[in-house]
DNA sequence: ACAAAAAGTGGTATCGATTTCAATTGTAGT
DNA sequence: ACTACAATTGAAATCGATACCACTTTTTGT
């Protein structure tokens, strides 16, 4: 495969000249047709590993999530990789199934690949034992971090979401309302939290229960919850991946909703307004949590210094027919 | 940050002995103690761009797909990355909106990367016109191509799918079958072929719809179909993709299926089972279609010459009340 | 037309690792 | 104890680009 020696020679000029062809350095017309038909001519193609050890920047960025598979950060994913290609970077995608150990590999992994910055879905876990300050580039939180921390972040208002969710059934008129939370990720946390405090408010009990962040987990607990005597009349649950399970439960242990138990929860996934009369969510602003975390980062390359800050984006809350009591 | 000299510095021997404590060369217990201790004080990271740049190799693998927000692509590429991290290998990927101006952009990307092999859904356009000896790095073909592919590939047996989705379609006494396949791959050709040759063996029409790959397309032809006076009575739909719009379009029709018209197709996403008594699909084996084509490839590193090989996997028929007649 | 500034070009060092080859040390056999 | 051979180690070259500096050529202003 040819080299910039070569183009050198093929071109008649030297080889920082075709560097700076490749660079839009400065270059006469002339030269530069004239290098940039050489190029094509041997079809040649720059080392990206020798241009970035040179030249100290990776052009990289890391994307770290739980499971690409779990749609909220699909879409994430995607409006990620497609402002970073737009910038001219690459990304590194990195699952950590919530497995603090494979965070802590990754973030090494990123630190030898002297990524230009990273950005990061962590574990409760990872959020309380990182200093991101130690890592060695910038560092974008997105979902799963409280209003409190440390770093440039893109959150959802958890808090106000799930209590918008609370509100909406107070004034269907339900009273019973159990929450079911993820135990691994911050967000489960937040959203427990503004769960918690609609209903004081309300003068109610806020029954919640935390599991595992998998669909059989929440299936699990949801049937098992729903064969209790003091079982809930709604239920809200945390996120998308859950509210899965929940629907398979309520579904298998042959009730309905709304009359057995109103159902609300998190994500407006493709498939929730296809069930009877849909699923009664908070849609998050899917596109936009990429997409702001990427520009964040990119701000932040440019003006390492500037304050840390942390966007505050609103869920919208998607009234179907999961939670009308008509 | 620390490099392999200061780690030689401190631990008092050569780059070159620091070098073999990396790459597990031979070195004495003793020394190899005092090095890894050295690395572990100052927090030592070996750079990766200049690794590769020296060593040639740069254990990276790219996976080109259309759209990772179809599940099919999300389920394929996590079964890549897993195998990939497995074996010490990183993942680029990329996502071409099925544009062949993207995917040519992607595999020249690829080049400059000097990617160790790469893992590609092409779009039918780009099947034609590659010539994967040209690339220099190793191609293994996932979906979307013939069986008769010039590359190692892992393929459905798309005929014979679609072909069991008429059978049992003609089994529960449908006659008037209409099939909606996508425009753009040659997966949609193969099942389009399966499709017309199960019906013309039965000595039936087979009417069918090509429309572009996206879910509005779907939902948008199949509303018209539907309205049309000579509707199918069931309609084979040739992804998951395309089987939520026409999921969409019955829907807003007003009908149900199966009494106004049956409805089958491929991909087994997790709202299948949800909806009414079910959709009956194709179910494919995602994570095998990922793991075979990562293993394929690795196997091609080894062995550079072994002949081309396509892996052909079979789908799984569900049945779900979608396409029954009782 | 001339000086000063700007633009274009080439030579060489360098990024941070691995590789090659030579040198040294250690070990075993007789 | 001496030779032969294996096991360790170090010195220097190298991977393929860019950066820096010096030099030449062109442009600009007066």
């Amino acid at each position: 495969m040819a080299k910039i020696k070569d183009v050198a020679a093929a071109a008649g000029v030297s080889p920082s000249t075709v560097s700076r062809v490749l660079c839009n350095g400065p270059v006469s017309d002339k030269v530069r047709k004239r290098v940039e038909a050489a190029m094509a001519r041997l079809d040649y193609r720059p080392n990206l590993a020798a241009r970035r050890l040179r030249s100290q920047h990776t052009d990289t960025i890391g994307l770290i999530v739980s499971d690409i598979r779990n749609p909220f950060f699909t879409a994430v994913s995607r409006a990620v990789e497609d402002e970073a290609y737009r910038n001219g970077m690459r990304v590194i995608l990195c699952n950590t199934d919530e497995n603090p150990d494979k965070e802590a590999m990754y973030l090494r992994l990123m630190q030898e690949e002297r990524v230009t910055g990273v950005i990061f879905a962590p574990t409760r876990q990872m959020v309380a034992s990182i200093d991101p300050q130690a890592l060695g580039f910038p560092v974008v939180m997105i979902d799963r971090v409280s209003a409190d921390a440390a770093t440039d972040a893109v959150v959802l208002d958890n808090r106000r979401a799930a209590a918008q969710l609370v509100g909406h059934l107070l004034q269907q008129g339900y009273r019973d309302i159990g929450g079911l939370f993820g135990n691994t990720s911050n967000t489960g946390m937040e959203r427990h939290a503004g769960f918690s405090e609609a209903l004081q408010q309300a003068g109610l009990a806020a029954p919640a229960r935390f599991v595992a962040p998998s669909v059989e987990a929440a299936e699990q607990a949801v049937l098992q919850w729903l064969a209790e005597p003091a079982r809930p009349q709604a239920l809200l649950v945390s996120n998308g991946v859950l509210l899965l399970g929940a629907v398979r439960a309520i579904k298998s242990a042959g009730l309905h909703w709304p009359q057995d138990v109103a159902l609300v929860g998190f994500d407006n996934e493709v498939w929730t307004d296809l069930l009877g009369d849909g699923l009664t969510v908070v849609e998050q602003p899917v596109n936009e949590i990429g997409r702001t975390a990427m520009a964040m980062l990119l701000e932040r390359l440019d003006e390492p210094e500037r304050s840390q800050r942390i966007v505050v984006l609103q869920g919208k809350l998607v009234v179907r027919g999961s939670s009308l009591t008509q």
